[in-house]
DNA sequence: TGCCAGGCCTTCC
DNA sequence: GGAAGGCATGGC
């Protein structure tokens, strides 16, 4: 199988796809450092060791680009740390402590569907769930003699009942699923056409879906339309902004106080800065 | 057992 | 337009 190798700066593969962007890539046991996951049509095994990226792929063409453009690696995130290190104190340990998360560029009807399905629940849980509906509908890739999944389009799913996506893990949100394959078939929507939308355009088109409330418009925004200057907030973030910035008024603090914060502050950062301050609360290192 | 999980929808004011 | 209550399900 051929490998290709890859030279990278100033990116950290652990903490890019731990740091909660993504659902389904798994680290692979009594390998070094290696994951293993989807990329639009293929199946990728990555290992990091230093300034090195080490990829395998059951598909070999346009590998190199692929690679770069998820991973976000054409853009200079050296200029991005320094820059936001000079923001504030706690900008600066939370980056030291996470430096090299960079922010993905995913497929954009996976992670709509995805970030529906992570409202009110749980990480393991959200990833099951995914697993679970790639395995039933997504298309079969053979890697290495093991099965994996690519993620279903709208099409493969378009006879998938309320309760078929129910029987995947996904509770009372299997209604807001099926409802939206519906509107990307029906509609035929293609993030071709939305990209050319502002953000806010597409923010409201985005909350006319069921199941889209702004904070999981946010995160699609950031992690699969290049849209770096959202905020999202969940409740890590909240917790978090509170207790940095608004420690004296954290009763009656609100999410739209923290958004003009983060505006005014962090500006076209925010969104790698939330994921920062996301990986570091979480790990307990803030 | 009860509470929480990367919130959102509906209902009611 | 803003505040409550409900929501599937599994882990702790």
């Amino acid at each position: 199988m051929d490998e290709i190798i890859l030279d990278v700066e100033c990116f950290n593969l652990k903490y890019t796809l731990e740091c909660g962007q993504c659902f389904r890539w798994k680290l692979l046991p009594n390998e070094d450092n290696t994951y293993i996951g989807v990329i639009s049509d293929r199946v990728i095994k990555i290992r990091q060791e230093k300034d090195k990226l080490y990829i395998k792929s059951n598909k070999i063409d346009n590998l190199e680009s692929v690679v770069y453009n998820y991973f976000d690696l054409y853009k200079n995130y050296n200029d991005i740390e320094n820059k936001i290190s000079k923001i504030d104190k706690n900008i600066k340990k939370a980056v030291n402590n996470s430096s090299g998360i960079r922010i993905l560029n995913q497929d954009f009807f996976e992670t709509v569907i995805s970030y529906i399905i992570s409202a009110n629940n749980n990480i393991p849980r959200i990833s099951r769930s995914i697993n679970e509906i790639s395995k039933r509908y997504g298309k079969k890739i053979i890697f290495e003699n093991n099965e994996y999944y690519l993620f279903p389009t709208p099409n493969q799913l378009a006879n998938a009942t309320e309760e078929d996506f129910r029987r995947c893990g996904v509770g009372f949100r299997a209604k807001y699923i099926k409802d939206t394959v519906e509107q990307f078939l029906n509609d035929n929507i293609s993030y071709k056409e939305l990209s050319n939308k502002s953000t806010e355009e597409l923010r409201n088109t985005l909350l006319k879906f069921k199941g889209i409330g702004p904070k999981v418009a946010d995160c699609i925004l950031l992690f699969s339309c290049t849209r770096g200057e959202v905020f999202p907030i969940d409740v890590w973030v909240e917790r978090i902004m509170t207790s940095l910035y608004f420690k004296e008024q954290k009763d009656n603090i609100k999410k739209k106080d923290i958004i003009q914060y983060a505006d005014n502050e962090f500006k076209e950062y925010s969104g790698i800065i939330q994921q920062h301050l996301f990986y570091n609360v979480r790990e307990g290192l803030i």
